[in-house]
DNA sequence: TGAGCATAGTTTTTT
DNA sequence: ACTATGCTCA
């Protein structure tokens, strides 16, 4: 049989066909199958559609539109034609045209959250059925944990390894500083942490460490402490994020046998978010993919806003660098926003220099052009918020089209002041996670103390709530025991009274052990993973500590009970596989930000910082806090590097919007108790004039008590708005000024003042904390007084 | 060993 | 301004 055209022909139009919901690029990308791949994909181009349309491309069809190899006969091609026609798919031609299916074993997918993970396996399960539950599509962390549950011996650990969270990690490096008497406030925990992270990152061991940094007696002390965190973490048995990736590149470099075991069933990989990729995560899909592979990439230079945690742009920018033979596909249709917000947006990007050329178009209406509106302080931005909102829900929004985001987390407590008092639900995106609150860490710490009894981080953390009267000192004279006897610390708490040094407090150590012990023995026993749970919290004495020692008991005790939840809905989900040790495998790696998280839908407006919100999409957007020293922040201000970084921050906030766009400056505001007036943000500068209505709050600060107030204001381009204040507060009559402490004013009400004397109170402004009096003197006519000041 | 005061530090955050 | 944390004293 020759090779035929017509059906190469045949077989494209069928692929282009099925996929004909797929702009031009975007089927790029889906059908290039063999070979690496790298996708720009900016803001809003669909990015997630093609990962989704690639993979069941690969498992129906494969290489197949990219391929010379299949063929057919005449007689077959004319079948073909017909069923081209009739509008079939090309799939239901299987016996007349060899498919080129990949198995999904041999795939990989991976993204860096757990919730983008788990859209990309829904989305792959609805389009192809369970066949797809054999794809590994998971998180960095989560594949190397996988992959070390196996191999852990190699490098020191055994296979039933804890994993430390980073309030595990900082307890240990607190401790090691302690024992090494490194005095924490010359060698802050968290530098630390993170210099000891980037150690890692780079491969480099305590020891390498402390020969690098030999002459620098900062850095060699930081070995130090680098050295005995280590040695503590083997000795719990322990390992951190970075440990995961460190251990599993180590593995795969020192066996090779092991590394082509994984290179052999990872055929096809592909890296969702690439530029948010640290060096070892990219060195981790070198040796797996290797140069010449198929690994494609997906992601955007201009949304890399996680260097301050490891992401390495350079990942992307340099992919050709690292691979060979690599096909660029540049996603630039915007699906999302209006032609004036992704102007304003590809505007303020272009002011970076490092990136890929790139240039966001649309199809889109221009829409409205972009609110920028400038307010007094940040209780009147946030006021002009809440109006702008109840304002725009009068007329028919849903809460849950808007989303109010910020650079820094201190700025919400300002505006969640203002939606509660104008009765706007809301909720936090990223506040306290469920999993790092106090009481649901203690009892996961005791659960891993069960699981692992050479945990000491945990254990210490726990040994002492309840109260047992285990202090510093006795925790000190287990530590030096163990030491002297090789044994590990719990286990010189169960034999407490062999030893003469802890006679005194054997009792009070052995309590402990008297609780751990005989759930360790039912855990052997193959205890049901809640029955353990429930016993634990009624022999541990737990619940009643925390009545008696906590505050907002009946919130902690909702999340005792939620735990409960989330453990019985684990066992559901797992049945046999329910142990207690892949249950804390599971939400190790689990933080979500909410166990309930069905409450998306309708009836919230969302708080989040800008970080918080990539990915994400909400047709009104507010951006309070554009400012020099808040966005950009104050210690970016200077370093051009840093301030590319944050220009990519803004680019994610404003992509953020598909239909309107708020962004809000203060003249001034309080930061770290003190006022400060700050410049507008140089990224409101980068947006063409053309594309910005500006609003501008009336003045009342500024104006020195005793002058009149100008009608309109100097720029003609400037509107005056008027601000919260006219809104109705939570129900409370506006016109009822809320003092903070004493007294309430008003409208007629007669006050006397040391200066002025008597007068009528003809208005009341709000202005945050307290009100604006305009009062009528009888003397001295009409001045505004802030109510503090009679 | 616990309660109460002083002090310092306040970007972003997933795993 | 506010809060979390450390240190002192009883």
């Amino acid at each position: 049989m020759s090779k035929s055209v017509k059906f190469d022909e045949i077989k494209k139009k069928f692929l282009d066909m099925e996929f004909s919901n797929l702009n031009f690029p975007q089927r790029d990308a889906v059908f290039h199958v063999d070979g690496n791949l790298l996708v720009l994909a900016g803001a809003g181009s669909g990015k997630t559609t093609v990962i989704i349309n690639r993979i069941y491309n690969m498992i129906v069809y494969g290489n197949l539109y990219n391929s010379e190899d299949v063929d057919c006969d005449a007689k077959s091609c004319k079948l073909l034609s017909e069923g081209l026609k009739n509008g079939k798919k090309l799939s239901e031609f299987s016996d007349i045209v060899k498919l080129h299916p990949i198995s999904p074993e041999n795939i990989l997918a991976i993204t860096f959250t757990n919730k983008a993970s788990k859209e990309i396996k829904d989305r792959l399960n609805k389009r192809l059925g369970d066949v797809s539950n054999k794809i590994w599509a998971s998180t960095f962390h989560s594949m190397c944990s996988k992959i070390l549950r196996n191999y852990a011996e190699l490098v020191g650990y055994t296979n039933d390894f804890t994993i430390y969270d980073s309030d595990d990690q900082k307890r240990l490096i607190k401790e090691c500083e302690k024992i090494l008497n490194i005095e924490e406030k010359v060698f802050p925990v968290k530098s630390c942490i993170s210099a000891i992270s980037s150690a890692k990152d780079e491969f480099m061991s305590a020891f390498d460490f402390k020969v690098k940094h030999e002459n620098n007696f900062r850095m060699s002390k930081i070995a130090d402490i680098y050295a005995l965190y280590e040695e503590k973490m083997k000795k719990s048995d322990a390992m951190d994020f970075d440990d995961l990736i460190f251990n599993t590149v180590k593995i795969f470099r020192e066996n090779k046998k092991i590394l082509n075991l994984y290179k052999k069933k990872f055929k096809y990989i592909m890296v969702d978010e690439y530029q948010d990729t640290s060096k070892s995560q990219h060195e981790l899909i070198k040796l797996l993919s290797g140069s010449k592979g198929n690994l494609c990439v997906v992601g955007d230079d201009d949304q890399s806003i996680y260097k301050f945690r490891g992401a390495n742009v350079e990942n992307i920018l340099d992919f050709d660098k690292y691979f060979k033979d690599v096909k660029v596909v540049r996603l630039e249709q915007n699906y999302r926003s209006t032609k004036n917000i992704l102007d304003a947006a590809n505007s303020v990007i272009q002011n970076n220099s490092a990136r890929k050329s790139k240039k966001l178009w649309t199809e889109s209406a221009a829409g409205d052009k972009i609110h920028l509106h400038v307010a007094y302080s940040e209780h009147d931005e946030a006021g002009v918020i809440s109006s702008e909102i109840l304002k725009r829900v009068e007329e028919g929004r849903k809460y849950s089209d808007f989303a109010i985001l910020y650079r820094a987390g201190s700025q919400s407590g300002v505006i969640e002041k203002f939606l509660v008092k104008n009765n706007i639900p809301y909720r936090m995106v990223g506040n306290v996670r469920f999993f790092d609150r106090k009481e649901v860490k203690d009892l996961i710490a005791y659960l891993s103390v069960i699981n692992n009894p050479r945990d000491e981080v945990r254990l210490k953390r726990v040994i002492n709530r309840p109260n047992r009267s285990i202090g510093e000192r006795t925790m000190q004279s287990i530590s030096k025991t163990a030491e002297k006897t090789g044994k590990t610390f719990y286990e010189i708490i169960q034999s407490a009274s062999n030893y003469p040094d802890l006679q005194r407090a054997s009792a009070k150590v052995l309590s402990f052990s008297s609780i751990i012990d005989p759930l360790i023995e039912e855990n052997n026993n193959g205890m049901k993973l809640s029955d353990l749970y429930k016993s634990l919290i009624d022999i541990s004495g737990y619940v009643e500590f925390i009545r008696s020692s906590e505050d907002n008991f009946n919130e902690r005790m909702e999340n005792i009970k939620e735990l409960g939840n989330f453990i019985a809905k684990f066992e559901e989900e797992k049945r046999e596989n329910a142990s207690l040790s892949s249950f804390l495998e599971e939400i190790s790696l689990i933080s979500d930000s909410s166990v309930s998280n069905e409450d998306e839908e309708k009836g919230f407006v969302t708080l989040m910082t800008v970080h918080a919100s990539k990915g994400l999409e909400f047709p009104v957007i507010f951006l309070p806090g554009f400012e020099e020293g808040v966005f950009p922040g104050q210690q970016c201000l200077y370093d051009e590097n840093e301030i590319e970084e944050e220009r990519r921050l803004a680019y994610v906030a404003i992509t953020r919007a598909k239909e309107e766009l708020f962004i809000l400056n203060a003249t001034s505001r309080m930061t770290f108790g003190s006022t400060s007036h700050n410049k507008p943000s140089r990224f409101i500068s980068e947006i063409p004039e053309k594309l910005i209505t500006v609003t501008k709050s009336r003045e009342w600060k500024k104006i020195p008590v005793g002058q009149r107030i100008p009608e309109s204001s100097q720029d003609i381009k400037v509107k005056s708005v008027v601000s919260a204040r006219s809104f109705g507060m939570g129900g409370i009559n506006p016109l009822v000024s809320r003092k903070k402490s004493d007294k309430v004013y008003v409208l007629g009400d007669i006050v006397d003042h040391a200066i002025f004397g008597h007068g009528v109170v003809t208005s009341i402004f709000d202005i945050g904390n307290e009100s604006l009096l305009e009062i009528n003197f009888d003397k001295s006519g009409k001045k505004r007084i802030p109510s503090s000041r009679l």
